[in-house]
RNA sequence: CGGGCUGUAGCGCAGCCUGGUAGCGCACCUGCUUCGGGAGCAGGGGGUCGGAGGUUCGAAUCCUCUCAGCCCGACCA
């Protein structure tokens, strides 16, 4: 198997104290994980018959809804226990690229990543009063001790007493800090796959700034994060003003994708379907900014049932008005000092006063989000992956396995769209047209390269698109370069410098 | 947690009422033919019927208990 070669990124900056001998991820400069250092220096791109895609022709009896179908069928999970599935090779590769993405977004702003333990000890939540206030859904354990300790629903108590241990001065804000972890709650009853599993991946952060003004900034630049988030799944997310449940707080945003299947209904004014970030350029440190960009996102009428108001809602022109599902995606909250006052969580001010942090959480369920892309992206053939997430950039169909000139011809092309930095799925079973083709339509590749005899003859390939079905005959290496440059712009994250006006030390 | 339902081969299902030690389609393996949208023929492998107990000469089938999963509702990222 050629190695994949990785063109050298162009025209970016290290990041201080990486050494050049540090593996990074090419198009953003960032030290890698030990996970991704292994995405990277394996093949990414794979020949199915080396391959793990147990597909399904038919649909196992439980599934209800199309993503929690096709998830099925394009081997993508597996159900382990209710509400808890197993990743299979593709599924885990969208996840991964899910995560990055959040990751990517999350830095960007300056907010840092970190990890705490799924499992958590019951004391802290005693602290906060929460052990008692959550409720059955929260996964009670006893140890062989017979500690009483919980499988983390949430992180609020966890980072509340990670900052006040370390954290004493105001000048020491603001601090964001986030993870991508496992949580579980023991939802009564979990369905329609991984849109309500009972073990999910979640990106929490959580941040702490000085008083109400400042983590309202915060609050903001999470609202920006989102958004650029989505946008780069290839997802239309709207913000709309929610309820805050049991995190408790003032003021809460929720992440809603559209789509039939969605769990919440929705009221909005259509005008807010046309706003997109696109290439704007953004300063996460700009207050005015990011409040600018929440005002343009959030001025328009969206809520969800929960907060709907029919009276405000008549204010907009009638033919705006919209009514529809909604599949939650994230969430932000503002909450003050509700875990700082109860955890003791403080600063001492300019005047030597100890004051109470402000704080707000901030999610994405990232597991979540396959079954949302996928009811909002596919057909009656299967899944369509947006190409900011797509398991394989593209997938290679060898019409005529054994014949030397298709083979060689797919080997080339394989080769090559490795040596460009895109991962292929390169269809080399012995299968015939027919079965490759329903395949790749069910995994939802967004391009598929055709090569057969018939326009080998003429010297030229098939390049087909997913979505449209559109297809154009072109000489292997232009249908090549167009991939090249279509995923072009979905590789061009730029890196920017963490927290880079302040830094954070501190000694024990 | 209330109401309804289902566990038989990897997946989809039949058999259960009227007990006699298991069957179909897809998938899988072999061979031949086929080969640009899930091919055809022939041959073949795989299950002891969710689990435990009971009734009976005999249980996938009847009875009891139990486990798991699904659907509707309430709840929830």
């Amino acid at each position: 198997m050629p190695r994949a070669a990785i063109p050298p990124a162009r025209g970016r900056r290290r990041p201080r104290g990486v050494r050049a001998s540090m593996p990074d991820c090419g198009p953003c400069g960032f030290p890698l994980t030990s996970t991704e250092q292994f995405f990277l220096t394996k093949d990414r791109a794979m020949r199915l018959t080396r391959y793990f895609l147990p597909v399904l022709k038919e649909t196992p009896s439980e599934a209800k809804i199309v993503s929690h179908r096709l998830m099925l069928r394009a081997g993508m999970i597996k159900q382990s226990a209710a509400g808890i599935y197993s990743w299979l090779p593709l599924g885990f590769k969208v996840l991964r690229k899910l995560e990055n993405i959040v990751h990517e977004e999350q830095q960007r702003a300056g907010h840092i990543p970190m990890l705490m333990p799924t499992l958590q000890s019951a004391d802290l939540w005693k602290e906060s009063g929460r052990y008692d206030a959550y409720g059955p859904e929260m996964l009670r354990i006893r140890d062989r001790h017979d500690r009483d300790i919980l499988y983390g629903p949430t992180n609020e108590e966890l980072i509340t007493d990670i900052f006040r241990s370390y954290v004493g001065s105001y000048k020491d804000l603001p601090k964001t800090l986030y993870h991508i972890q496992w949580k579980f709650r023991d939802e009564v009853r979990p369905r329609f796959g991984v849109m309500r599993g009972r073990e999910f991946l979640m990106k929490d952060g959580y941040n702490f700034d000085i008083d109400r003004e400042a983590a309202m900034h915060a609050y903001n630049r999470h609202l920006v994060t989102y958004l650029r988030t989505y946008e780069r799944m290839g997802l239309k997310a709207i913000p709309m003003r929610a309820d805050s449940g049991p995190i408790g707080g003032e003021d809460t945003h929720e992440f809603l994708v559209l789509a039939d299947t969605g769990e919440s209904e929705v009221f909005y004014d259509a005008a807010i379907t046309d706003l997109a970030l696109g290439d704007r350029e953004v300063d996460f440190d700009s207050v005015e900014q990011c409040r600018d960009i929440f005002d343009e996102f959030t001025t328009h009428y969206a809520r969800t049932d929960e907060t709907h108001d029919p009276a405000v809602f008549d204010a907009v022109p009638q033919e705006r008005r919209r009514t529809a599902r909604g599949i939650e995606v994230g969430q932000i909250f503002y909450f003050g000092t509700k875990y700082s006052e109860a955890m003791n969580a403080r600063v001492q001010g300019p005047d030597g006063k100890p004051v109470p942090v402000h704080m707000g959480s901030h999610g994405i369920g990232v597991s979540r989000l396959l079954g949302a892309i996928i009811e909002a992206s596919h057909d009656d053939k299967g899944i369509i992956w947006p190409e900011g997430v797509t398991p394989f950039h593209v997938g290679i169909v060898n019409l005529k396995q054994g014949d030397a000139e298709a083979d060689a011809a797919c080997e080339a092309i394989y080769a090559s769209v490795t040596a460009v930095g895109l991962d292929a799925l390169y269809d080399d079973r012995n299968e015939r047209a027919g079965g490759k083709f329903a395949r790749m339509d069910l995994i939802g590749l967004p391009w598929r390269i055709t090569v057969g005899p018939r326009g080998l003859a003429n010297g030229v390939v098939e390049l087909t698109n997913r979505r449209t079905g559109e297809s154009e005959e072109l000489p292997p290496e232009e249908a090549v370069k167009k991939l090249h440059g279509i995923y072009t712009g979905h590789r061009t994250t730029q890196h920017v410098e963490m927290m880079g006006k302040r830094a954070f030390h501190t000694y024990i």
